[in-house]
DNA sequence: AGATAATTCGAAAACGTTTTCGATCAAAAG
DNA sequence: CTTTTGATCGAAAACGTTTTCGAATTATCT
């Protein structure tokens, strides 16, 4: 059974192919009375236009494709699910791919999707880029393209992102409130900006509280989970017994710290607080429940879209782009592991 | 900057588009010479033949669409990424789309994905989904349907499950070997297949065992959150002594169970044993760990995306399409919250 | 009535690829 | 030398839509 065609449309009621797109996209050039019979033909008959056959014409793929780091992260989906919600409202279809956290994936991603005729990429780039010229490559083809969450400084482009060093300043400060005076961090790896971010944070609220910064109190985790928040824990207990907070990049190591903790009956947060960051769900579960910074995921995923659409609007009239930064607002989410 | 199409290699290297064409695509009756120069060219070039036209020939779009209930869930978010990566085998892309668990939105995401000319849907049905009209409909379009995880009997396609009903048995046989004589149930919604199945693999075990089954311990997860685990689990403190154990059709309750019984200082498994269901990345986080079933969630995303390859490729020979019931491994894992 | 304007429609080209079929030419066979 | 075969290529149609431009018809104005 194949697909309901204009040609069908029109040899059906005796009008030109023509005629028939043209009452279906309300052209003024046709009469309101034939526009009615189309329609109701069209609708009766549920045609549906060939969305690929319009591309070849309009050049509009009405697809965008969203690059992340990690398919199965909560964050992530939650960003997702922000970005189809979005898209959703002007019919857009979304792709979505994975650079594993890895360069050359990445390239590879934005080369696919451009091959796909996207009009437009929101990406999330890989802890391992180093490199943006596959991205300027969007900019100088006119692509739209809207960075979220972890961005580069390297590339112009639109950004939505929320203000890490700001977000961590709090999150130490917070601890620093509490009472504690010997506080780790747990950094993310050292390309990206937002574990660069975090980690300054974590540096300035220790300098404006009169705290000494203690390189040795720094561990780097290299994939962002659970294992390394509990192996750096133990590496603590043994070797670092003054310490008496932990604050880590994200949920995931602190979790991990918490469950190393628990295994070792330490009390949390009399002992030792924890702090992590993101606000997965996981966070609020876990006993104690873990003090965090709430990020808006869905939110940023959805300001993405937006202002991809904007640019890809203003594209089309040939309005020069200017590109947006958007900072969005996080929140300090108290729990009982700093409480 | 336009792309570089067929046309302008053909001039550029003064020959025919065919020829061009049938160079790239490798045809027999086009000399080694010329495929040689030719690909050479494009490589150079960057040459990236446009989908949306080849599609308009060959009217296959290389795009599949998936539906699933909801998009932050991990076990789902696990699936999609195992379809992504066999997609990607065969330079597949992927749409997703989800259907909030509600059947209009179903309907409506299964119609947007047919008029984007998706080769193919592979989709997980949602709680609410009572008539399956919109996938009949697929059936006669004969275009490929793949069901993973939540399908209905009523749909004649290829389906990818695991065995609900054993799973959920050996999981509350594995209970009673630990002592357990007196267990509660958290059931999932009415209508899916799998919250029935496992259902009656509780049932099963009780019954193989000896055990009574008591109506009154068996409650109804609507939503499967955390939540509703921790609101019963406070009904059962306070109205049921008596039960020394919890099956949860799915790890949400389970640790919103957890969650409420540390928070009254209740040992577990000592006085309340928990079993989850799907061995989503928190179960081994949280204090004490979770005993559950393992799902291969990527496995499963990657053989719907396998089996919907195959009747495709069936479906271009003309062969008649045999439909496939896949049912995938679970596994018991054994943890703090039973032992 | 004649000229002009407004309304309504359709022919045809275009988007970039794939594929059928026939043309051309050189080599092999008779 | 003619015929057959095989190798290599290209013309052209097709996929289904959008859009430009001109044609035809009707309504409006001198």
């Amino acid at each position: 059974m194949k697909n309901l065609r204009l040609t069908d449309i029109a040899s059906e009621l005796n009008l030109s192919v023509t005629t028939v797109s043209k009452a279906l996209k309300n052209y003024p050039d046709v009469s309101n009375k034939t526009k009615k019979r189309v329609k109701e033909y069209a609708q009766k008959m549920n045609f549906k236009p060939n969305s690929f056959a319009a591309y070849l014409r309009t050049q509009e793929s009405k697809i965008i494709g969203v690059v992340i780091p990690r398919l199965n992260h909560f964050f992530f989906s939650d960003i997702i699910k922000g970005i189809i919600k979005a898209a959703e409202k002007e019919s857009y279809m979304v792709i979505v791919l994975s650079s594993e956290e890895s360069y050359e994936l990445e390239c590879k991603q934005v080369n696919r999707l451009i091959q796909h005729n996207v009009d437009g990429i929101l990406l999330s780039i890989a802890d391992s880029t180093h490199d943006v010229s596959h991205l300027s490559q969007l900019i100088e083809q006119k692509i739209p393209l809207v960075m979220f969450d972890k961005y580069s400084k390297l590339t112009t482009c639109s950004t939505v992102v929320i203000n890490d060093q700001d977000a961590a300043f709090r999150a130490v400060e917070h601890l620093i409130k509490k009472g504690r005076r010997n506080i780790a961090h747990f950094r993310g790896p050292l390309l990206p900006q937002n574990s660069i971010d975090r980690f300054l944070g974590f540096r300035r609220a220790l300098d404006e509280y009169g705290l000494k910064y203690r390189k040795e109190w720094v561990f780097t985790c290299d994939e962002i989970s659970s294992e390394e928040g509990y192996r750096y824990t133990e590496e603590i207990l043994k070797s670092h017994p003054e310490i008496d907070a932990i604050f880590a990049v994200a949920d995931m190591p602190a979790v991990g710290a918490i469950k190393c903790l628990n295994t070792h009956n330490i009390p949390i947060p009399e002992r030792i607080a924890v702090m992590g960051f993101s606000n997965w769900k996981i966070s609020e579960l876990i006993t104690p429940s873990l003090s965090t910074i709430d990020q808006p995921g869905s939110l940023m995923g959805q300001k993405a879209f937006e202002i991809f659409y904007e640019e890809l609007q203003n594209k089309k009239k040939n309005i020069p782009i200017k590109h947006q930064q958007i900072t969005l607002n996080t929140d300090l989410i108290e729990r009982e592991s700093t409480n």
